[in-house]
DNA sequence: AGGTATGTTAATTG
DNA sequence: GCAATTAACATACC
């Protein structure tokens, strides 16, 4: 389940199993889920090294172990990291990594849309990749110029990781929702004071999301995301509606979300 | 049985 | 060449 709530609840699982501890082992069970190393090398680049710091910009975690490369996760739609004891390997682990001190990580992923990889840096790998600033530490400015000069739906550009990195689908729709921004809006059309809007929600809508752990349970009931699939419009108790947008889907209350096209 | 799914990205179209 | 859109990836579940 993972976007940058998610993830940020992934990456202090990762650091309080492993800050400090040296990595024993690493047994790939399907190298499918490898971005650009061979099981082989990723196990001599990360065996015996200690874990610095672990990090997270957007969606991605950072396991740093310098002097060495930075391990680089990526959880797709369904990649999850859970805590296992030897014996125990959880459903759907692809990786496991082993720690001296004791202890073990498996990187889970029943789709496998996810990755794992190896970068010289956590900065190297972000500039190559042509990831934006992360969603929760951006400033306004330059996520209002670049959407206004963009005619795509607003929902699509919230989801452009190259604008903002870590939004997604589900809180995509929450900002909006609190917004009161419809999703096939363009961009451009919402002009400079709708996109500085719309880009507080986003923040506000991610740090309530963290401060919970990215548990749906303890959100708000004036949230959309825990009525998403069922219920009714937590605002007006109207029905809510769902749209086709940049090939994932939308789900927004027509009555609080007004057409601007 | 068929449609849907929290993400990315290559390929295609405009 | 760029912005926008769509298909494809692999797998489970309702």
């Amino acid at each position: 389940m993972p976007e940058l709530p998610e993830v940020e609840t992934y990456r202090r699982i990762f650091e309080r199993h492993a800050l400090g501890k040296t990595v024993a082992g690493v047994s790939v069970r399907d190298a499918g889920v490898l971005d650009g190393v061979t099981p082989r090398a990723l196990a001599a680049a990360v065996r015996g090294r200690r874990v610095r710091e672990v990090t997270r910009h957007g969606k991605i975690v950072f396991a740093d172990l310098s002097p060495g490369p930075a391990l680089v996760l990526r959880f797709g739609m369904t990649g999850d990291l859970v805590p296992f004891e030897d014996g125990a390997v959880p459903r759907f682990a692809r990786v496991l990594f082993r720690f001296a001190e004791g202890g073990g990580l498996a990187f889970t992923d029943m789709r496998k849309f996810g990755s794992i990889g190896l970068a010289p840096s956590s900065q190297a790998y972000l500039g190559e990749r042509g990831v934006g600033p992360d969603a929760l530490r951006a400033g306004a400015q330059a996520f209002v110029a670049r959407a206004a000069a963009r005619r795509a739906p607003i929902k699509a550009v919230l989801l452009d990781q190259a604008l903002l990195a870590g939004v997604g689908n589900l809180y995509a729709d929450e900002a909006l929702f609190q917004a009161g921004v419809h999703p096939s809006t363009s961009a451009a059309r919402l002009g400079p004071a709708g996109l500085r809007r719309l880009h507080a929600a986003v923040r506000r809508v991610l740090a309530r999301a963290v401060a919970n752990e990215a548990v749906w349970e303890r959100l708000p009931s004036s949230w959309l995301l825990p009525v998403r699939e069922s219920g009714p419009c937590p605002h007006c108790g109207g029905r809510l509606r769902r749209l086709r947008i940049g090939g994932r889907t939308s789900v927004f209350c027509p009555e609080r979300q007004r057409r601007g096209r």
